[in-house]
DNA sequence: CGACAGAAATGACGTACGTCAAGCGCGCTT
DNA sequence: AAGCGCGCTTGACGTACGTCATTTCTGTCG
């Protein structure tokens, strides 16, 4: 009996990590294997591509992948861990932007500025693959599947970025954050009902932009209607279709 | 005397219209002039991408450029007048997405979904020239400065919407508005302190996420301050540095 | 010209969420 | 194990903005 899991606590959940890839193949759940599928692993321009990829890391929680006014030169595509990216502005206030989970790609904003205009954060320990931008639309240059590939992913955050954009109030966008997660975690092939929150609640309360302790009320409020089970950061969604029904507005699919 | 403005009243403005392009050459203030400019004018590419141009209009006030769910085949340069573009959440609640002055494009947030994602409705008597995308992003693959434009414009888009997502208050983002669309409007060659505003009050606040009434009385506290002289929809800046200051925090520059 | 409709301004009032403050639990460090 | 700090929760209260209602203005059409 002492191997059961005591009353009321969760089990442990996995821990998500998508660093399956080497030298010739992009790990399962990277943004970009897509676009190598689609044109057939074998072409030597994903060789290279693979030439121009460096993995870094680890980096250890509260360290920064890069800073705001850091030149942009490379993306980075998560390969375990978390990141927050933030903004501070003029005030001195933190921003939030975004959380990215393994496989997804970092870094897409900078484009248009020509550096980074926030600061990406580790929130656990974290590796990536660098992929330097340059030699990026170089070969998106010859390979129109890298370069849909590319489109894709910084119109993709932008359909994001409007979503949060709306008006809508506390429940719903925590509703919507909660089934976002988990509609990521499971596309990457973990678990969409039961994971571990990394980043802390006052990270959750700046990206929905609300107060902090008004994300520990919603969160109350959830778990009291049955919405969902709490212990901690580990999160449990009973009732996943609910959580979807209070955020629709705000989900796109 | 009966030829000098009353007194209270503000003068005309210029209608914008960036309406200068021909069979060779791209309007003065379209937003990939600059590609052309970096690529030299004479290429035979770009002699392709004036083919693959169409001018289409007149729109009326309005009218429907295009609507939620239509595929994606072409962006659309805003030639002459004002666009909106809006979603309607499941709940049938509109919500303004942006606004477009003459020179800027429209559908980029449409290459990700591969439909649009929103309507685009024509404020004023509106032209523009359609480009088709899978064309544009062939050309792109041979022409680095046109696949550089294309990245650029959506990941300014990005930026755009990021800024809108935070919190702020009525006063702040109405500061932030008016002095964008001035610095937008002086960009393309228009006066960036004295101008029309082609949108209602009802849409301002839509797209400020702030009801109209807000939006009515920020705009008379302002005028009381002597921010701005404000007639029906003819608008002067009397401070913009003062609007700026008030909207720091949402202006990147 | 006068009548009408929609847009905009202004005032009175309600509320969702922020702010402030106190208490609790959990993981460090020594 | 005790002590400390931080993240989280919960309650009491304030406020910026939304909602509702009324009035005024503006442009359009007989």
């Amino acid at each position: 009996m002492r191997r059961n899991n005591p009353a009321g606590r969760l089990p442990e959940p996995l821990n998500p990590i998508a660093d399956d890839g080497d030298e010739t193949h992009f790990c399962r759940t990277c943004a970009f294997s897509g676009a190598c599928i689609a044109e057939g692993y074998g072409k030597p321009e994903l060789l290279e591509l693979h030439c121009l990829v460096e993995h870094v890391g680890p980096f250890h929680a509260g360290e920064h992948i890069f800073r705001t006014g850091d030149p942009f030169r490379s993306i980075f595509a998560v390969r375990a861990g978390t990141v927050k990216t933030s903004m501070v502005d003029p005030d001195g206030h933190e921003q939030v932007l975004g959380f990215y989970l393994p496989g997804e790609v970092i870094g897409l904003n900078a484009i248009y500025p020509d550096q980074f205009p926030c600061d990406a954060v580790a929130l656990d320990t974290a590796y990536f693959c660098r992929f330097s931008f340059p030699a990026m639309s170089a070969l998106a240059t010859r390979m129109p599947a890298v370069q849909q590939r590319l489109f894709r992913l910084i119109s993709k955050e932008l359909g994001m970025a409007t979503l949060l954009a709306g008006d809508h109030n506390a429940d719903m966008r925590m509703a919507a954050f909660l089934t976002d997660l988990a509609a990521r975690y499971e596309e990457r092939g973990f678990s969409g009902t039961r994971f571990h929150l990394s980043m802390s609640r006052g990270d959750i309360a700046n990206y929905l932009r609300l107060a902090a302790e008004t994300v520990s009320r919603v969160l109350s409020r959830f778990r009291q209607q049955g919405l969902i089970e709490l212990e901690g950061r580990e999160m449990l969604l009973r009732d996943p279709e609910g959580l979807r029904q209070i955020g629709r507005n705000l989900l796109s699919h």
